[in-house]
DNA sequence: GAGTATAACTTGACAACGTTAAGATCTGCG
DNA sequence: CGCAGATCTTAACGTTGTCAAGTTATACTC
């Protein structure tokens, strides 16, 4: 918090080496991507030893994840400062949006976050599975709580998932340029995800025909 | 295609190297996940020495990106069988539900060809940003040719983002186990996933309320 | 305030990795 | 048969994650 914490004084012993080694890695992998976070190449940036960090954090696993973490503050400030004004339908239409603003402007990271190796959930010390869950509970939340005309209760509980893979699936595709606005007739980024958002809480607003 | 194709007969040289060290690639990633891939150890698996590799692949990037495109074709295989007896609207969800079945049965692959970093599409030969093409230009065509009433053209446009985003998000957040069935109440998977991808096509196919 | 325990950091080393250069060996063509 | 070229091996370089051992600054006690 704060100020951006360069070095408190001049206390050797670097003061807050844990920080700015999270801070470091945060400006590298935005600078040159995922591929150039090694632990080495934080240490240098920090200007201490290759095994400094280790003081810190137990592996560089620990370090990534720590980055994770203050990479999921970034996020649900994103969508909480982006649906803070609004209401109902279009407080969910805000959060989706804050969602997808933090994926673009920040793809390393959060590509990063979106990418704990599939095989560690099971291994993890349990932090790791919460990582997007501050963003993805207001969501939750508000999903739940907004009144969505015509739907039971186990059909609200859909929508959940619906949504959550909706507007993560989005931001993937978005950052790695797999969809891209030009085809859809958009020539603005911003035009086309709230396009897309709008069209996908219009149609999950409208009442189920009991076709089955 | 065919056999499994051991190596023939005994002609030294190997044979059909490139092949072997695609095939022992990913047999080594479904066993023991991405972070287990390395050059060395997939050539030491196949019988060869380490430097082997690069008499059939320039970089071990290049190896990789032939193991997305073998995944590609058995995903695209996935998504048609899936799909092949079903018409119109079915037909679409035959090839979501074939689109996640690829994901879950081949959990790491999937999320591999997910995952081609996000800084490399840019420097890329052109040939990595096509790597999904195949099974998604068959949603696609679905999406364009499905006839969906009361849908403008532009509408239907959209339609391509939207159910891509879906099916695409769902797969990631289902082999990560961020979305779990039971949350839901579904104690089946492949339940929750039919129950899922009906109610994005129930939403998709009712009018839109021109409220704008 | 001197002395010490402890946390924070450095140095040096190890195995494994991706990659390259140089040389060996097999294959197929004349 | 002999040669050209593809294919593979061996050896090496620099880099990485990690650990063991030693060093240095901080904090606490008397």
């Amino acid at each position: 918090m704060s100020a951006n914490g360069e070095q408190h004084g001049s206390r050797y012993h670097h003061g807050n080496l844990r920080e700015a080694l999270i801070a470091n890695a945060i400006k590298l992998i935005e600078a040159e991507g995922v591929a150039a976070l090694s632990l080495r190449r934080i240490a240098r940036d920090t200007g201490v030893s290759q095994a400094a960090p280790y003081s810190h954090f137990p592996s560089k696993k620990d370090l990534i994840t720590a980055v994770c973490i203050e990479g999921t503050k970034w996020f649900g400030e994103s969508m909480r400062r982006s649906a803070e004004d609004r209401h109902g339908v279009d407080y969910l239409a805000g959060l989706a949006i804050g969602h997808i603003n933090f994926a673009l402007a920040h793809p390393a990271l959060f590509h990063l976050m979106s990418t704990r190796d599939v095989s560690e959930a099971a291994d993890a010390t349990g932090k790791v599975p919460e990582i997007f869950d501050e963003g993805y509970q207001m969501m939750v939340a508000a999903l739940v709580r907004t009144p969505l005309p015509h739907f039971g209760i186990e059909q609200q509980q859909l929508n959940i998932p619906l949504a959550w893979s909706q507007v993560y699936g989005l931001s993937n595709l978005l950052i790695e340029g797999r969809i891209t606005p030009q085809t859809y007739g958009f020539s603005d980024l911003e035009a086309f995800v709230v396009a897309v958002i709008d069209r996908f809480l219009q149609n999950s607003l409208q009442p189920l025909s009991d076709s089955k």
